[in-house]
DNA sequence: ACATATC
DNA sequence: GATATGTAATGCGCA
DNA sequence: TGCGCA
């Protein structure tokens, strides 16, 4: 349990990690604090840390809540205690940054404790940050579509990438769409994962005109359709990760769904902080399958 | 949230 | 002491 | 060469 105090000293195993502004509201609107985030991320963080383990995460920091200024960054404070673990990665501009690694409960409440209210993994762990482990479809809509027409596209992405041999997974992005991913082997660089889903998405955007749209440009998007980004399929970019609480009005958090349950019409609000921690406890980790060594999908030749 | 700069 | 500022950035496609 | 874009 977090504490009631306003800051508190908290034992996580054999780690103490320093907890505050506990009573700062957040969500003015659901009357939810920071000690309601913290207390979120610790009820699922048995399923959420191993989707974190060993990758670099990203911070967006809200240290006054949803409607205060966020700020981006990648950098570990150095303020951190000596066991938050690192990651080192050298950027093209000659910039090597130590990207904070979220390795257990402990670094997790450290983490959000920043105020980070979505978490935001690499797709590659540390240890060779260029070969992903999945490959995914960020599913938006375009102003004019509603959510029907984002379920409807997940099936027909899902029904094009069965047909290439693969089982992907889908969740609630918590914001406005949804989120395919694939577990894939490891060896593909992130260009060529990117290389793919680009292919398939501007093929699924040429048999479904009327549907789908895989442009990238804002204002070559036609009302109305459903954007299939491929790319965000590329090095040091991050999507909000599984079980993210999302700075929204309702704090949605993106939830791993089954196809059933986009077949029968989900929405996005109806996976929230405050039940989202009692599905999980009963129905597990949706997601199990994508970090599984087995059962991993060798990316397709380009389509 | 917090370190640093500038007034 | 008060207030302002920064806190990230790749790389592809196209004009 | 520089913008748009996430
Ligand atoms: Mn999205
Ligand atoms: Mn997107």
């Amino acid at each position: 349990m977090i504490p009631e105090a306003e800051n508190a000293t908290l034992g996580v195993g054999r780690r103490t990690v320093q907890l505050t502004n506990l009573d700062k509201v957040f969500w003015p609107e659901l009357g939810l604090t920071k000690r309601d985030l913290l207390q979120y991320y610790a009820d699922v963080s048995s399923f959420l840390l191993p989707h974190l383990r060993d990758r670099a995460m990203v911070m967006k920091r809200y240290p006054n809540g949803i409607h205060g200024k966020c700020f981006f960054m990648k950098r570990t404070p150095p303020s951190r205690p000596e066991w938050i673990e690192t990651c080192d990665i050298m950027h093209k501009s000659g910039n090597l940054i130590d990207f904070p690694m979220v390795q257990d409960l402990a670094s997790l409440l450290w983490l959000v404790n920043l105020g980070c209210i979505d978490l935001n993994q690499w797709y590659a762990r540390c240890d060779d940050v260029d070969r992903p482990d999945y490959l995914h479809f960020d599913l938006d809509p375009v102003e004019g579509a509603d959510f029907v027409k984002v379920r409807e596209t997940a099936t027909v992405v899902r029904d094009a990438l069965v047909a290439l041999g693969m089982e992907p997974l889908v969740k609630t992005s918590g914001s406005k769409g949804l989120h395919l991913y694939v577990p894939i082997v490891r060896g593909p660089v992130q260009k060529e994962v990117w290389r793919f889903a680009k292919a398939l998405a501007k093929l699924l955007a040429q048999e479904h005109p009327a549907l789908i749209t895989a442009e990238y440009r804002i204002a070559d998007r036609p009302h109305g359709r459903v954007l299939v980004d491929y790319n965000q399929n590329a090095w040091g970019r991050t999507l909000a990760s599984l079980y993210s609480v999302r700075p929204t009005d309702r704090a949605t958090v993106s939830t791993p769904v089954t196809w059933e349950e986009v077949e029968r019409g989900i929405e996005i609000a109806d996976f929230r902080m405050q039940n989202v921690p009692q599905r999980v406890s009963k129905l597990g980790d949706l997601w199990a399958r994508l970090l599984a060594p087995r059962g991993r999908f060798p990316l397709p030749e380009v389509p």
